[in-house]
Order: C-alpha cells, then sequence, then structure tokens
RNA sequence: GGCUAGUUGGUCAAGGGGUUAAGACGUCGCCCUCUCACGGCGAAAACAGGGGUUCGAUUCCCCUACUAGCUGCCA
C-alpha cells in the first residue's frame, strides 16, 4: 500500500480558524493512522490579505496541539519549496498553465475588469457572473499582439460546455455536475500568480498528496479541480469533504462570536489539550464513543469513514464543560503552573496562592473563572445582614450573631490556623451544642467572605486568610448583626 | 436565481429495514455536603413533512420544505 500523504495548507491571513485547526487535525490523524506523512505547505497566493506574523501563528499553533509535520518549509524533504509564493518565483506555475494552453485545455483572457461588469447580473442581491469565452475566441494574431504589447492577462481554463464530471468523495460519495455549470475559472492573474484552484492542484499532485482533505465549501468546485487532473493526465487523489463547523445560528464561525479561532480561546483560559479534544468531536465520534482522548489515542482510533456529512454547531457550553473536566484532572504540578499565576493576578503575592488553587480547582471552567472566585479575600466586600439567614442551615440574623458572639472567643484563643484544626474546634463547638454543623458554619462563612457562596467552607478560607484577618472580619459581622 | 450537499432531543452524536431510538453537554429534581462546585442517582427532551418499495421504514427511493456552501483575478 502507498505511503500516505496529506497536507495541512492555511493560508497566513490571521489567527488560526477552529474549522482550519480540526482540518489540519483530520488531515493529520489520517496520515498518522496510516503511519503517513502530514505536510506544512502556506498558501499565500493572495498577496493582499497577507498578515504579518501569521505564518508564526500557524507553526505556533501545529507545535501548541502537537499536530508535528513531516515536512513544511522548515523541513524540506524533496519536494520544495513549501512557500506558493517561492514555488510561482520559479515560473513553474506559469509553465504549467502554458502546457495546458498549448493542449487546448486554458487560454489567454485580456478582458478588463470593465469589460468583466459587465458580465455581471444581480441574482437576489447577489452579483453573479459567468463569463462568456470572449478570449477564447481570439486569433493567435490578436494574442500574439496582446502579448507583445504587454496587456494584462489571465489565464483561464476552458470548460467543456456539454456533458457530465463526476468525482468521488469519500464520505459524500460520487458527485455529478453538469458540465455548463462549471466556468472558465481563472488559473493565472494578472499579478502572475496562481489562483488557489490551480496551485492547490499543481501541488498537492507534484507534493504527492494521497488525500486531499478540505471543508466542505470546496465541494462544489472539485469538478473543476478533476478538469485539470484529466487536462494534465495526473492521478486523482482521494477527496475527504469535513462538514462545516457553525455558530449558535448555524452560520460560518465568525470572528464576531469572540471564540472562533485556537488564540481567541486560549486568550479565554482553555487548555490546548481540551481545545483539540473538543474541536475532534465536532463531525467525527469514535467508536467506542469515548469523549476524551489524547491525541495518540485519536491517531490510534480515527477513522474518516466514519466522518458525519452534516453541519456540526461549535457549543461553547460544552467545550467550557470539557475544559473543566481537563482541569480538574490535571496534574498538580501542572495545574499550578497554569494556575497560580492567575491567582495570584486576583489576589497579589501575600496569600497562599497554591491552597487557594487547590480551593479553585474543582470549581472552574477555564483559568479566567479564578478572578471572580477570589475577590472576596483581597477585601470584604459590603454585604446584607440579611445573608445571615438561610433556611436549610436554620439560622437567621438573630441566631448568627449568638453563634459569632459565643465562639468569637474560641477562635481569639486559638493559635493553630489550618483547616483542620480550625474544623476540630468547630466540631467540638457544634456537638457541644448539639446543633447542625451549618448552623455555626453558615454565619462564619458569611462573616468571613460575605458572599453568598464561596470556593471553600468557613474552615478553609480562614485558614487562608490567618488569624487576625479572620478575627477582624467576624467583629465586623458581630457589629453590622447588632446594629441591625 | 442556479448548482451541490445536508436534515436523529436546544447542542454534539450512536444506530440503521423489526430497538423501550444509545451516550455526552445543557436543563430540571433528589442525594451528598461547613456555602458553592465536584460527585452519585433520576427525569423531561429527537428520527423535518408527504408519497412510494416492503409483511414491516427513522433506516432504501422520489417529491416538498428548510438549512448551509458555492456561484471572486478569496481560499
Amino acid at each position: 500500500m502507498e505511503n500516505v500523504r496529506t497536507r495541512f495548507a492555511p493560508s497566513p491571513t490571521g489567527r488560526m480558524h477552529v474549522g482550519n485547526l480540526r482540518t489540519a487535525l483530520y488531515e493529520y490523524l489520517i496520515a498518522k493512522h496510516e503511519g503517513g506523512d502530514f505536510i506544512l505547505r502556506i498558501e499565500d497566493t493572495d498577496q493582499g490579505r497577507l498578515l504579518e506574523g501569521a505564518t508564526d501563528i500557524i507553526y505556533r499553533t501545529l507545535q501548541m496541539t502537537g499536530l508535528v509535520h513531516d515536512e513544511g518549509p522548515d523541513k524540506d524533504k524533496g519536494y520544495g519549496p513549501y512557500v506558493q509564493s517561492e514555488r510561482q518565483a520559479t515560473g513553474m506555475y506559469l509553465k504549467y498553465a502554458k502546457q495546458l494552453i498549448e493542449s487546448g485545455h486554458a487560454y489567454y483572457c485580456f478582458c478588463d475588469q470593465e469589460r468583466l461588469d459587465t458580465l455581471k447580473q444581480n441574482v437576489e442581491g447577489k452579483e453573479i457572473s459567468v463569463y462568456d469565452k470572449h478570449c477564447l475566441h481570439l486569433s493567435k494574431e490578436e494574442i500574439e499582439a496582446n502579448l507583445a504589447s504587454g496587456k494584462p492577462y489571465v489565464i483561464r481554463i476552458n470548460m467543456p460546455t456539454t456533458g457530465t464530471t463526476t468525482f468521488h468523495d469519500e464520505i459524500y460519495g460520487d458527485i455529478t455536475v453538469q458540465n455548463e455549470e462549471l466556468d472558465d475559472m481563472i488559473l493565472i492573474k494578472s499579478d502572475g500568480f496562481p489562483t488557489y484552484n490551480f496551485a492547490n492542484v499543481i501541488d498537492d499532485h507534484l507534493m504527492g498528496i494521497t488525500h486531499v482533505v478540505r471543508g466542505n465549501e470546496y465541494l462544489s468546485s472539485t469538478p473543476k479541480y478533476n478538469r485539470l487532473y484529466e487536462a494534465f493526465g495526473w492521478e486523482i487523489p482521494k477527496y475527504i469533504h469535513c462538514p462545516l463547523i457553525t455558530d449558535e445560528n448555524h452560520k460560518k464561525l465568525s470572528k464576531r462570536c469572540g471564540h472562533s479561532s485556537f488564540e481567541d480561546l486560549l486568550e479565554q483560559g482553555f487548555l490546548t489539550e481540551a481545545i483539540v479534544n473538543f474541536v475532534a468531536l465536532l463531525g467525527w465520534c469514535p467508536a467506542d464513543n469515548e469523549e476524551f482522548m489524547t491525541l495518540e489515542e485519536m491517531v490510534q482510533k480515527f477513522d474518516y469513514k466514519s466522518l458525519s456529512k452534516s453541519m456540526a454547531v461549535f457549543d461553547f457550553t460544552k467545550l467550557k464543560w470539557m475544559n473543566g473536566e481537563y482541569i480538574r484532572r490535571m496534574e498538580d504540578a501542572a495545574y499550578y503552573e497554569k494556575a497560580i499565576p492567575y491567582v495570584k493576578q486576583a489576589v497579589g503575592e501575600a496569600l497562599d496562592a497554591q491552597k487557594l488553587a487547590d480551593l479553585v480547582k474543582g470549581r472552574i471552567e477555564t483559568f479566567l473563572d479564578i478572578a471572580p472566585l477570589l475577590d472576596f479575600f483581597v477585601e470584604l466586600p459590603e454585604y446584607d445582614t440579611a445573608m445571615y439567614t438561610h433556611k436549610k442551615m436554620k439560622t437567621n440574623e438573630d441566631t448568627s450573631l449568638g453563634v459569632l458572639t459565643e465562639i468569637l472567643p474560641l477562635l481569639e484563643a486559638q493559635e493553630d490556623y489550618s483547616n483542620d484544626a480550625l474544623y476540630a474546634l468547630l466540631s467540638g463547638y457544634v456537638t457541644e451544642k448539639g446543633v447542625k454543623n451549618g448552623y455555626v458554619m453558615w454565619p462564619i462563612r458569611t462573616a468571613v467572605s460575605g458572599k453568598q457562596s464561596t470556593p471553600g467552607g468557613a474552615t478553609e478560607i480562614m485558614e487562608v486568610l490567618g488569624k487576625e484577618e479572620s478575627l477582624r472580619r467576624i467583629r465586623i459581622g458581630i457589629e453590622k448583626l447588632s446594629n441591625r
């Protein structure tokens, strides 16, 4: 069996869209599942849309997510260059285009924008234009004269106007279109650069790509690519078109929604493993139905035949849940490394950041959740004494005042402010009084935090706050309750 | 408008001619509990509609509806 070769071919135009990331992931998985090669190719043929630093983002993303490429601009294995602008500079695309002109599959087109505009028609608010093959009928002399005078030109493919074209997609099956629907797409632009449509075919062939994996949005232009392969007499690769990822409104995931790129998600406190895992599940389900997988497990389980045909909504809520699961499952060292910076940013250097990180671990979905959970440690918030009333704890403002007043001397006498010692102390009081745990814990926790809910219970909070601050807050509570 | 594709609970998603139509997120309820969260248990919630084929269709075929993509010198 031939060696499987897949390629990730992004345009360096900005952040890494999650749809692109998933495509890269599937390409990687398909190759690695068969022990094949995963190639990176930079498609920078649209000179107008290039963005500085975008190539670095691509490298960094692949590196962070573990989608390590076997070949690419930085790892030439004999198929280079791997950057289309560098390939263009060699004149290779033009050479292939001219070959097509000679064989009658393509032609020079000198139509200017003005003429093209006259071909446009408006259908339901959308501009639609079909080229009329005007330049196909130019005489050899006219073409030579235009070329000699330096008139700008493009090269277009000459599509047949009758018959049908059929191609096979690994997940959608055979798809047939009428050739008259295919327009004479541009192969070489007037700036000399190839279009995606052309460069893609040339490069995939030259680089020995066996499985062309890409988004669904290319499904309807794929028949055109087949005409190209046939014109060159090249073998057609396997096509695997992936369903699109959409937002909640079933529209293409866009920057507007705020979480359309890998970088957005990182900034929002997500773990790369969780992102990759989640994105893998948008359009694919492993045979064993296990949702949590490492990259290695995905490689082992992935089967592109089981890809979904329909588009998937990017469920941000589920991503958050999954990220929370990943956080809970993290080893301590790795967790502290990630979490402690967020803790310190929220709370400063004075408090025990590690203890706070522990307190918060089971309660966060992203690292951005940390700060709002810990705010009360820095400063006791203003709160209403009504908070001392809790039906289930059987507490109200009067009982709370009583408990706090009685417990204050005990806490003043207590030297060991560790969680265990404090808990033992208060448990003693609870049994002595013959009341429920919550009856005393609730007022203390309230006094010490000023919040309805907190990470950690009364004693855990006091442990972090320390004796002095804990007592200060309890005295404030007593005062508030007394002055009601 | 044309072309192509898609349609299983709100979302992801198994399954596939005969099933009580999985599982997960979310929602709701109960339990656990020094609050919240975690965890445990449970509940509500789906085969777009209409025609065929068939003893039987959610599954196969056709039509309709809806959705998306394409219809760029973008990719």
